[in-house]
DNA sequence: CATCGTTGGTACAACGTTGTAAAGCGCCGG
DNA sequence: CCGGCGCTTTACAACGTTGTACCAACGATG
């Protein structure tokens, strides 16, 4: 593997020389210039990423942590990050915290201070706060959750807003007992949803029910399989249910199947993410939808703010988004 | 950001001394071992693995190349490759092929020489045979397409084998017309699943006719849907489809579904990755299952192999499959 | 008492790159 | 002819780590 020394050797200059010709130095000698590309090629000389890293202080590297990437929201994302990166000519670290906190925290710790030059964080729960700490002096660009308490960059789109909007929709189609699935303790953009949820019902003069708010723990089709039948098995079950994800709603939509119950017709369902699974499900799925690819590049753009200038101020990036309407909230009740 | 450096001044021993502490080497008196342990928790000392790597010659990176994130099989996919890493103590970079090769073979370029200590490649088309050239001397695991030409180590099931398992489950339910979606000019597991297709329908004495082999240029939703939708306006349709991957299939069973043909009753459909998406899609997918995590393992061990002792003769390892029976084929036509 | 091996420790160089300082070169104006 | 300026190049040090070589003390052995 051919290093600048050898280049340099190769062509007759000094080391510093060839360096400044791969950076784009102005100042070399044309006739020098030509002997150096020459060599370049003639070598296949590529640069040594770390050794350079070592000497600039930057990495070139950008971790991405995510709870899952069997999430299709969070597949999509990942897959909109790394193309957004690359554009900055970064690489994308990703990271999968799963539920693990603890083993998380260290590779974390461990890539934080030295191999990355910042970090994209979709936080799980209480992980927002704890980040804060975990990864002291790292530029972080927060995802989803609006925590605005926190001094962090973040990006998302207005939950509350989208949950309402989703509910009203729900409530013009004439259905009067809508459930929400998806509530969770610790969740933050859980909460901004049930609140936007809440907010429409209000808004609409119906009664906000708890037996028609169904937790979810974990956001997989299969706790919203289990959430719908528990609000199916109730002496009186929803007309309509509104999901905090996709996910959710294509488990909530089986779980239906399974007892006979038909979607729209006895329970129309408004899910969440605009994931392509949702688009060709059977009914296709009504959903809120997140301009991803505006998400994505949001959080590259400000994280490399942030890393070019570490001392100015928070900033909360507000993304557009769109109620996508399908057929599983198309027809009467 | 404390360094080798600032933690041997606070424990009053050398450099060296507190990197063969932070490296468990055995001869350090325990009373220095004690003060330098100290000193590192106060430090808050973590080891710069950029200089690390530039020292000993490994990045503790690898790279997972494959085509798309949103493809739930690769999501799948490497999120197991993602924990099967970790155990090794390598970070995994993902880097998405798309269609571009020309963009990628300039990160892998560039990465390749210095950055990453190998790569687990999940080639697309032609493209196991370019890598060989783009990326000469790094270790490099191929996943998927079995091409025994290639002088490399390689990980996955027996397409062939897989395909005609699947087939025959059709041909067990009595259909006859059995049609396959997924035929692809250039693709090496495409040419392999056609080939256990054709050699289930001669198995069981039906004929194989062209008409019923539809191509898909890409493996996405939609690309299943057309393929589907010419299947069906033609004079003969199909009783059964068998899709090179599940992805095809909920496109298929989608467009079957808009055109009022039921499935199975009128056509069964069988996939391929089982995909948690065809678990839960209405009616559930009938699917080939490859072991993924043992994919995931195997592809990382054999890795790691290859990186400890880069002579040694390439690797074929066969993973185990199963066939997964779901709604999708159950019931009579 | 000299020698040896073991244990514990250090100084130095090197990995490949780039920033800094400085020096060489030619040219212009005075 | 000198001083100064702009262009071009170079030597050197440094980033943080670890391998090598070496030194020092020690007890045991001959």
């Amino acid at each position: 593997m051919a290093t600048l020394k050898d280049v340099a050797a190769l062509a007759g200059v000094s080391v510093k020389t060839v360096s400044n010709v791969v950076n784009g130095y102005a100042f070399v000698k044309p006739e020098n210039r030509r002997r150096v590309e020459e060599a370049l090629t003639a070598t296949g000389y590529r640069p040594n990423l770390g050794a350079r890293n070592l000497r600039r202080g930057r990495t070139g590297f950008v971790a991405l942590v995510l709870p899952e990437l069997v999430v299709p929201y969070f597949a999509e994302l990942a897959g909109l990050v790394l193309g957004a990166a690359q554009e900055h000519e970064w690489n994308v670290l990703i990271e999968q915290t799963l539920g693990t906190r603890d083993g998380e925290r260290d590779t974390l710790a461990s890539l934080g201070p030295h191999m990355i030059d910042g970090a994209i964080v979709s936080p799980e729960a209480l992980q927002a706060h704890d980040f804060g700490e975990l990864a002291p002096g790292i530029p972080v660009v927060m995802l989803g959750e609006h925590s605005v308490d926190l001094p962090m960059d973040h990006v998302g789109i207005d939950n509350v807003e989208a949950a309402r909007a989703a509910v009203a929709h729900l409530v013009d189609l004439g259905r009067t007992r809508i459930a929400a699935i998806g509530a969770h303790p610790h969740r933050g953009t859980a909460a901004q949803r049930l609140e936007g949820y809440r907010k429409a019902l209000v808004e609409a003069g119906l009664p906000v029910r708890d037996g028609l708010v169904a937790t979810a723990l974990n956001y997989h089709r299969r706790d919203g399989a289990e959430a719908m039948a528990r609000l199916l098995a109730a002496p009186e079950p929803p007309d309509a249910v509104f999901c905090f994800n996709d996910l959710l709603a294509v488990g909530a939509v089986r779980a239906a199947a399974e007892r006979g119950v038909r979607v729209p017709a006895d329970v129309a369902v408004v899910g969440f993410d605009n994931t392509e699974e949702g688009a060709y499900s059977l009914p296709s799925l009504t959903t809120v939808a997140p301009d991803k690819a505006a998400i994505a590049r949001a959080a590259v753009d400000l994280l490399r703010r942030r890393v070019d200038d570490p001392g100015r101020p928070p900033q909360h990036v507000r993304t557009p988004f769109s109620l996508e309407v399908r057929d599983s909230t198309r027809g009467d009740a």
